[in-house]
RNA sequence: GGCGACGUACCCAAGUGGUUCAAGGGGCGGGAUUGCAAAUCCUGUAUUCACCGGUUCGAAUCCGGUCGUCGCCUCCA
């Protein structure tokens, strides 16, 4: 009996998960058309599914995760016209652009990575099925390739997941009909192969595959008939998840293709204030995924996506992004604290620790124990990647509160090693606050020293040149330089153990 | 025209019938600490959940309507 609970687009509603194997998922989630960089929309997507396969696996369960690369598209095709570039090779390009992109930002890779390409005779062997058995019909001539199309009308089901009736759909409206379908809604399984486009020999003449006709074969391939999660942006429910529905149930006699179906919400790009900005390809404004990482650490873009629930629309701006590198900071000082108390030989077990020293060391003891039922409760409920944060904030409260006694810190060893456990649960399953401190600290500092033009001798030198004024009690000097390095965006931290500093990051 | 989502404080955001349910983060105000700062901690910041009705002993949460924002209706994460 799982105790997953999670929004299923095809019953609109909340329902329990339970596998069809019990402690064995299958997933299948879209990936990208990869003739482009991964923006910051596509990265939500993946993100969103990252954490849903981070927390099955977390549960020790034994996931199968399928996320593929669209590598035969119309786009790729014209893009790789334009650059006179093979479009295989510029497909191969750009996944690997992906999968660099997807490392740093800390994304776990999925188990299978299937392409289009590599799945041509499976893919002919389904659309051959789905002919054979009334559900596809091919048009023109064999010699010029033939198009071959989905009957929509042969699927009774057809509009299950999209809440839409055929009827009620402006055909016509946006994308001219095309007089060769019987339907307006059928789409094409397989497309006949325009004079010097990548194609493939096929029952129908050259040709190569639409674009729904690929998932519905890897997923099986992949997975089995029937599996039990499939994913992808709330975009794809119609046409695309609609038309992998058809298709799989209409070309074998396994039911249901998916159990549950999860569709992640838009990213949108605002500005600072708050006013929506058309992100797009044309306006030359998606941002690159790989651009942010060049400027921030990739635990603050993950608070950005993680702190709000993966269905809702997420507006995206640099002043959040920035706020959410303050908060990642506010995490890693704390583990930083917990690090320190943690290198020190153990003084006892946690509770015994807690016990005697009481208030502060207590309460954080107490949180700590509470912490994995707290954190495996919100994630849980469909993935509550918020509350799952706002925990992870409480603890980060309370080791600051235990961490001010100082004193306490030769002794409270366990404790802290307990803490930081939770540190590392949150790093495994969100990614976030699992580095260790120092990792974090000198990346960072590295990124903003750099954007800043600025290099670690030039600041230490001040840093020390103040050192000096101070321990000769020159309060004004010492001011006189804390202001030069304020400028150059040096904040300087003293305390009993010497003064350190840090890159301010906004 | 059809289908669907959303509207919670200055900003982001969780919460979808009742034990502190108005979380959490940011910002801003006050305080502790500090040579002064920074960081950290404490504390104050929504008697109220777009608006209007209704159901209920009880609603931010359910129902109806209004206004507003957005997505999809064969390119899309």
């Amino acid at each position: 009996m799982s105790d997953i609970r999670l929004y299923n687009t095809l019953s609109r509603s909340l329902e329990p998960f339970e596998p069809t194997e019990p402690g064995r998922v299958r997933m299948y989630v879209c990936g990208m058309t990869v003739y482009d960089y991964c923006h910051i929309g596509h990265a939500r997507a993946m993100m969103s599914f990252d954490v849903v396969y981070r927390w099955l696996l977390e549960k020790g369960w034994d996931v199968t995760y399928v996320r593929n690369h669209t590598d035969v598209d119309d786009k790729i095709i014209a893009r790789a016209t334009e650059l006179g570039e093979d479009p295989l090779a510029l497909s191969q390009r750009f996944i690997e652009y992906l999968d660099t992109d997807l490392a740093r930002l800390g994304l776990r890779q999925p188990d299978v990575e299937p392409r289009v390409s590599t799945h041509i005779p499976q893919i002919i062997a389904m659309v051959q099925a789905l002919v054979d058995r009334g559900h596809a019909y091919a048009t023109g001539d064999v010699a010029d390739g033939q198009d071959v199309w989905f009957a929509v009308e042969s699927y009774a089901d057809y509009g299950a997941l999209s809440g839409k009736k055929l009827g009620d759909l402006r055909a016509g409206e946006r994308v001219a009909v095309d007089d060769r379908k019987r339907h307006p809604g059928d789409f094409a399984l397989w497309k006949g192969a325009k004079p010097g486009e990548v194609s493939w020999d096929s029952p129908w003449g050259k040709g190569r595959p639409g674009w729904h006709i690929e998932c519905s074969v890897m997923s099986t391939e992949h997975l089995g008939h029937s599996f039990d999660i499939h994913g992808g942006g709330i975009d794809l429910i119609f046409p695309h998840h609609e038309n992998e529905i058809a298709q799989s149930e209409c070309a074998s006699d396994h039911h249901p293709f998916a159990r549950y179906w999860m569709h992640n919400g838009h990213l949108t790009l605002v500005d600072d204030d708050g006013s929506p900005i058309k992100m797009s390809k044309s306006l030359g404004n998606a941002i690159r995924i790989r651009d942010l990482l060049d400027e921030v650490p990739a635990d603050a873009l993950r608070i950005v996506y993680l702190e709000s629930h993966y269905r809702s629309p997420l507006p995206f701006s640099r002043a959040r992004l920035m706020d959410a590198v303050g908060s990642a900071e506010r995490i890693y000082l704390a583990r930083e604290v917990l690090e320190t108390i943690a290198a020190h030989e153990p003084a006892g077990p946690a509770h015994q620790v807690a016990a005697d020293l009481g208030g502060d060391a207590q309460e954080l003891y107490d949180r700590v124990q509470a912490f994995p039922a707290a954190f495996a409760a919100a994630m849980n409920e469909d993935f509550n990647t918020s509350n799952a944060l706002s925990e992870l904030f409480e603890l980060t409260r309370a080791v600051n509160r235990f961490g001010n006694h100082k004193k306490w810190w030769k002794r409270s060893s366990a404790l802290a090693r307990d803490a930081l456990r939770c540190f590392d649960l949150s790093g495994r399953v969100l990614g976030i606050g699992g580095q260790d401190s120092e990792q974090f600290f000198n990346t960072l500092t590295d990124t903003l020293l750099k954007k800043g033009g600025l290099t670690r001798d030039v600041v230490e030198e001040l840093i020390d040149a103040r050192e000096a004024a101070r321990g000769a009690k020159d309060w004004g000097r010492a001011d006189e330089l804390r202001d030069e390095l304020d400028n150059l965006g040096v904040v300087v931290m003293d305390g009993a153990e010497g003064t350190r500093w840090r890159m301010r990051s906004a």
